[in-house]
DNA sequence: AAACATGGCAACCGCGACACC
DNA sequence: AGGTGTCGCGGTTGCCATGTT
């Protein structure tokens, strides 16, 4: 960065401001790097005539204002990833976001936060329990994983011509050993899988009834999917868990059914013939 | 219609790691 | 070697919009 080529002394006793950002700041922001670059952030903020902090200008920069920052709804496979993710690295928000393109670490932070861990509140259990890393892992994932397929293979019906690569997408996605999870996020967009503008774990807690309207088959998956389910049910399915112990030896599983229908005896019947199903 | 509760998100803070002098 | 500045990360806060009573 080019900061040196001006004088920024005059600026370096400035009140400096906080709070929300205005319209000129972020101009004056996005202009000063779009002809300086970006780094130096405490130099940059004062050459800029911005009376924040490096941090503050950093902050903007990277969660807000950058070119490539994707914004809008997380979607189902964003949803899934995050979800992967999470179980293997834990609260690692930046390494997490490195596999999600255009998505910051405070906003996959912020998802956390207020969807993964209102549902813990709710269960009134820690978010960081077995129990509730096992309903992750073996109740809202493969769900999340039958939306996404269910919504791949709606398109896959008006459209032919995009079959194939809602089979790749669908198949290639979600194996993270392969490394091809950074692909994720931009094959979702281009196949317009962003199913549900509003989805959450509420979503596919309850979610039978619709799944049933898309007439997704346990027992007779879309070939297309079948690759990529069987690959999941390799990650998530063969752990040696027992889901009738799961399902009588979980307290806190009647307040999930009692409360807001979260979710209910069929998603069992859905998970106990997904997991005879890959035996 | 108003008061209150909740959710979502942008922004801030503290701390540790690192680079440079 | 140690002091200083910078950066990046994860946790937390505060504000605004929306929903509920």
């Amino acid at each position: 960065m080019d900061v040196k080529a001006r004088d920024c002394s005059e600026e370096d006793h400035m009140e400096l401001r906080r709070g929300p950002w205005t319209l000129e700041e972020d101009f004056k922001l996005i202009d000063f790097i779009a002809t300086h670059g970006e780094g130096r952030w405490n130099s940059l903020a004062r050459c800029a005539g911005l009376k924040r902090t490096g941090k503050s200008c950093r902050l903007r920069w990277l969660n807000y204002l950058r070119p490539d920052v994707r914004r809008g709804n997380i979607t189902l496979q964003e949803q899934l990833l995050i979800l992967q993710l999470h179980s293997r690295w834990g609260n690692r928000w930046s390494k997490i976001a490195q596999h999600l393109p255009g998505r910051t670490d405070n906003e996959i932070k912020n998802y956390w936060r207020t969807r993964v861990q209102k549902h813990a509140k709710r269960l009134k259990c820690d978010v960081n329990s077995k129990q509730f890393k096992d309903t992750m892992r073996y109740l809202w994932m493969p769900r999340l994983l039958e939306r996404i397929q269910a919504s791949a293979a709606a398109a896959s019906t008006t459209s032919d011509d995009r079959l194939g690569a809602a089979a790749q997408v669908t198949s290639s996605s979600y194996t993270l050993e392969n490394s091809s999870t950074t692909a994720t996020a931009a094959s979702s967009d281009s196949l317009g899988t962003q199913v549900s503008p509003v989805s959450d774990f509420t979503d596919y807690y309850s979610s039978s009834s619709s799944n049933n309207n898309n007439n997704i088959s346990v027992n007779n998956p879309n070939p297309n999917c079948l690759e990529a389910t069987q690959e999941l049910s390799g990650n998530y399915y063969n752990h040696g868990t027992d889901f009738q112990s799961l399902e009588q030896n979980n307290p806190w599983l009647d307040t999930m059914v009692a409360s807001n229908n979260l979710f209910n005896a069929e998603d069992f019947y859905f998970l106990q013939q997904q997991f005879n199903f890959n035996m």
